[in-house]
DNA sequence: CGCTGTCAAGACGAA
DNA sequence: TTCGTCTTGACAGCG
């Protein structure tokens, strides 16, 4: 079997200029604004703003290939804020939600979400789970107003450590009753840098049914001396049910002492030797790229890639590794 | 115009 | 229990 590994990045392009799919406005300038309802319409236009830019986002990937994409978790601000609860955020951007989703489904490009650590569902808090909740419904109405199937789209992490890592694991599987089954189709699980690895990622995902996304970079500050080749093939078969394909994320480290942070730019090295690792397992392997260098970082690693004779070009942001 | 501080969020360890 | 730190990109305000 061949593989066909695909690059995208996240959110912003360094590249395009002045196209922000992250503008916002804090909560306190929004209570100094007197008039709460130009308060309102200048919020409803900055989503306008980030959600056009996040289309002018995806004809710049369309000219360079790119047909993977995560898209800003930040499209529009204070939606999901609690002072706002009655708030429509959805209908003022309704026709940019669809002009948006219409381009990605017609160019067949794959979008996905990834909130900020932020969203913790296994958190012992009732009101820190209720907000979570809140932000995943948030993603939700943002894929239904693409008109986009939410099925698979948005990560997040299992969460908190709060002292037993054990308890902590049970709990989020207890929670996870507690959400609507249409949000828990939308969710898939990577694993972190800090607390919960590939087995503990691996046993929720196959206990709930929930794809999980492998990042190598966070396995590596986690596990540095583990290997992650026996569990490879457990990934991959979280993902037999879903309409998706398989789904990584790739970072480098910024230096040894700021393992965690990510670089500017990927480790040709390192990702060779990871997607060595890889091939013939699977179709194919969406790998998101994760560096502060953002869309730079993937035409680098491209530039890069093409002086190794053993990669086929699908486009000029796909290929195929042949075996040795 | 550019720099510095602040904003959001939740976890977590120190005091 | 409270506070500072972590993290991120962007805003706000200062000189």
């Amino acid at each position: 079997m061949q593989t066909l590994f695909r690059l995208g990045y996240v959110a912003m392009s360094v590249h395009v200029k002045n196209c922000s799919p992250s503008q916002t406005m804090t909560y306190s300038t929004f209570q100094k604004i007197p008039d709460k309802d130009s308060a309102m319409i200048r919020l409803e236009q900055i989503a306008k703003s980030n959600i056009t830019n996040s289309l002018r986002l995806l004809k710049h990937n369309r000219a360079h290939d790119i047909y993977f994409f995560r898209l800003s978790s930040r499209l529009i601000p204070l939606a999901t804020h609690e002072d706002l609860r009655d708030w429509n955020y959805i209908s003022g951007v309704k026709r940019e939600l669809e002009e948006l989703g219409s381009y990605a489904k017609k160019h067949e490009m794959r979008i996905d979400f990834h909130p900020d650590h932020f969203v913790v569902l296994n958190t012992p808090k009732k009101d820190v789970f209720k907000q979570a909740v809140q932000t995943l419904i948030y993603h939700h109405r943002l894929l239904r107003g693409m008109k986009v199937d939410p099925v698979h789209r948005c990560v997040i992490h299992l969460g908190g450590k709060y002292g037993s890592k054990e308890e902590s694991l049970e709990r989020f599987v207890d929670n996870w009753g507690k959400i609507p089954n249409a949000i828990q189709k939308m969710i898939m699980l990577e694993n972190d840098d800090k607390t919960f690895h590939i087995d503990d990622v691996l046993y929720v995902c196959e206990k709930l049914n929930i794809p999980m996304v492998f990042d190598i970079h966070h396995h590596l500050a986690n596990q540095r001396t583990k290997n992650w080749g026996n569990q490879w093939n457990r990934i991959i078969k979280t993902w037999s049910g879903s309409p998706r394909p398989v789904k990584i994320h790739i970072s480098s480290p910024k230096s040894n002492k700021q393992f965690r942070h990510h670089a500017d730019y990927i480790d040709i090295g390192q990702f060779l030797n990871f997607i060595q690792q890889i091939n013939g397992t699977v179709k194919q392997v969406d790998c998101m790229i994760e560096a502060k260098k953002k869309d730079d970082a993937l035409f680098r690693l491209t530039e890069e890639l093409r002086t190794n004779n053993m990669i086929k070009w699908n486009n000029k942001a796909s290929f195929y590794l042949e075996s040795v």
